[in-house]
DNA sequence: GTCTATAGGGCGATAGAC
DNA sequence: GTCTATCGCCCTATAGAC
C-alpha cells in the first residue's frame, strides 16, 4: 500500500481509538491493531505517539471546519436563522465519522499538556472564529452553539445513548439536552455495540 | 494523623491531580507526592487506583449536589427565575475546590470504561434529577444549565483563561461563553500558575 | 499508621532483517 | 514498506519492617 493511503488509514483508526480511550489511555499497539499493521510501524510513520495525536487533532479540525464552510457556502444569501440549524445538523452528522468529535473533546481536556494544550486552544479558537466571522453568528449564537456542542460531545463520551431505551431517566436527559439528535446518537450507540 | 483525616487529605490531593491529568494520566505516585505520603500508602488505603478514582468521583458528586441543595433550601419560596442564577453562581464557585468539577468532567469522558462508565452515567443522571425534581427546572432550563456547565468545564480544562489577558480572541470566546464567570476563572488560572 | 524495597507487567521506541 | 525482536522505562501493586 502506498504511504499516503496507509497514513490515512492509520489516522482513521487512531481517531476512533483516541476518541474512545483518550490520549493517555490509547496504546500505539491498539491503534496498530485497529489499522491492521504492526506497532513499530505506527511509531515509525509518525515519529511519536504525541505527534500521531497532533495529526489526528489537526485532521479532525480540518474536517470540522471544512464541513462548516461547506454548509455556509451552499447556504447562499438566504435566511440567516436557518444557517444555525444547518450547521448544527452538520455538526451532529460528524458523529458518524467515528471518534472525530470525541478526539477533539479529548484534546480539549489536555490543556495542561505543554504540547497538546496550545494546539487544542488554537483549534477551539479557530472554530469560534469561523462561527463568528464566516457564519455570521452573534456571540450569543456562538455561545449557544458551542455549549450544546460540548453537551452533545459529553453525552456521547459518557455513553448515555446506550441506555436510551432501557433507562427512562437517560431518555429524559437526552431528549432534554439533544432533542433533535437523539435518534442519531442512539443508532450510533447500537452500531457501536454490534 | 488519624486515618479519617489522612483519607480526606489524600482524596483532596487526588481530586486536584485527577482533574488536571485525567484518570489514566494520573499516577498514584503523583497523588502521593501531592498529599505528602508514600505511593504504596495511597494504594494500601484505597485498594486500587480505580477505587481511589471512584471515591474522588463520589465525593465530587456529593459536594456538587449538597451545594445545589443548599442553594435550593436557602432560596425559600421566592421568585423562581432567581434560582437559576443562584445555582449557576454556586456551580462556578465550585471551581475554587481545585479539580472537583474537572474530575467530574474527566469521569464523563470515561464512558467506555466498564467500571467508571456506569458510575459516571449514574452521577450525571442524578445531577439532572436534582435540577428537575428539586430545583424545579423545566427541561429547557436544565438543558441550558448543563450545556453551559459543560462549556465552562471545557474552557477550564483546556486552560483558555490563561490566555485571557494576552490573547484577544481567547478573551472574546470566554466573554461570549462564560460572561459572568470570566473574572473568577481568570483569577483561578493565575493562582494555578503561581 | 507509614515507610522502603521490589516484583511484575505493559508500553513507547529502537534495531535491524526482508 | 513492513515486520520481528527486544530494550529500557515507568507504574501499580505487594511484601514486610518499624
Amino acid at each position: 500500500m502506498p504511504a499516503g493511503e496507509r497514513r490515512e488509514s492509520i489516522l482513521e483508526a487512531a481517531t476512533a481509538v483516541f476518541g474512545e480511550r483518550g490520549y493517555v489511555g490509547t496504546t500505539t499497539d491498539a491503534v496498530a491493531k485497529a489499522a491492521g499493521v504492526s506497532q513499530p510501524y505506527v511509531v515509525r510513520m509518525f515519529g511519536t505517539k504525541e505527534q500521531l495525536f497532533l495529526e489526528v487533532l489537526q485532521r479532525a479540525l480540518d474536517r470540522l471546519l471544512a464541513t462548516f464552510r461547506g454548509v455556509i457556502a451552499e447556504h447562499g444569501p438566504g435566511g440567516k436563522e436557518a444557517l444555525g440549524a444547518l450547521i448544527g445538523n452538520a455538526y451532529a452528522d460528524l458523529l458518524r465519522d467515528r471518534g472525530l468529535l470525541l478526539s477533539l473533546m479529548q484534546a480539549f481536556m489536555l490543556g495542561a499538556d505543554p504540547v497538546i494544550g496550545p494546539a487544542a486552544r488554537a483549534g477551539l479558537l479557530e472554530v469560534y472564529a469561523v462561527l463568528r466571522d464566516e457564519a455570521g453568528f452573534t456571540s450569543d449564537e456562538a455561545d449557544a452553539f458551542l455549549s450544546h456542542g460540548m453537551m452533545l460531545n459529553t453525552l456521547v463520551a459518557i455513553g448515555m445513548a446506550g441506555s436510551y431505551e432501557t433507562d427512562p431517566s437517560a431518555r429524559e436527559l437526552i431528549d432534554a439536552c439533544a432533542p433533535s439528535k437523539a435518534p442519531l446518537i442512539v443508532r450510533l450507540a447500537k452500531q457501536h455495540r454490534a
